[in-house]
DNA sequence: AACTCGGGGCA
DNA sequence: TGCCCAGAGTT
């Protein structure tokens, strides 16, 4: 079995995928944690685009936990349905919102013990209102972080924590949020789940699903 | 670990 | 039509 990359190879990944996505950012770039953690919230199983399709008009006219529980969740569904998932969605911000309101004064706690407890609110969306609002202190490991770092063999991990702790330890506190967004970009445009476009990937001498998988099937 | 929630975009 | 989608909660 081959063993994952080491520091340095890593950094020459990162560089790589860099170069490749020079602009890679979030299109959920909320600076207020409050907005930050409702747009995250709703990003699951969505898309930033469509997220960002129904955050404008929302947080125009809701701005505060308050704000928004002078709504039914039945209100707020109508207004968050074009996402999906919108009924669990409704009635998580709410009662997200409900607490916030009565054992945060109305903020947004900042640490990932008081945030994952919040209803909606799992270790990704935690890492992302801490790695975006909160000093950075983490990276959010999605399915695509997920995937595209175990394919390209910089971690060897067979969970999302693992994974974390991995890429954590292997990458320079700086490029955290940065990585984040490179893995993602490349598993959304290139390391796709299904039928990846290998042939596009300047990573496949890095590539254990590539040796692995690809080369095996040809 | 497996299952459920889900409407909308896109081929 | 069928497939897919920057997860979370429950069992």
């Amino acid at each position: 079995m081959r063993k994952k990359l080491n520091k340095l190879e890593t950094k020459e990944v990162l560089e790589i995928l860099k170069n490749l996505y020079p602009d890679a950012k979030s299109e959920l770039n909320f600076t207020n944690p409050f907005e930050l953690l409702i747009a995250t919230i709703l990003s699951a199983q969505s898309t930033d685009k469509r997220v960002n399709s129904i955050t404008k008009d929302l947080f125009k006219e809701y701005k505060t936990p308050k704000d928004f529980l002078s709504l039914t969740t039945e209100e707020l569904g109508e207004k968050i349905r074009s996402i999906g998932f919108f009924r669990n969605k409704s009635k998580n911000i709410l009662s997200t919102c409900k607490i916030l309101l009565e054992d945060y004064d109305g903020e947004v706690p900042k640490t990932r013990e008081e945030l994952i407890k919040l209803p909606g609110v799992g270790r990704k969306t935690a890492n992302v209102v801490i790695s975006n609002a909160f000093g950075k202190d983490a990276i959010a490991v999605d399915t695509h972080v997920f995937r595209v770092s175990n394919r390209i063999g910089i971690v060897k991990a067979k969970n999302v924590d693992e994974t974390e702790n991995q890429l954590m330890k292997n990458i320079d506190k700086d490029l955290w949020s940065d990585a984040h967004h490179w893995l993602i970009f490349h598993g959304r445009r290139i390391c796709k789940a299904r039928s990846p476009k290998c042939s596009e990937c300047p990573l496949t001498n890095h590539c254990l699903y590539y040796k692995n998988v690809i080369q095996k099937e040809g």
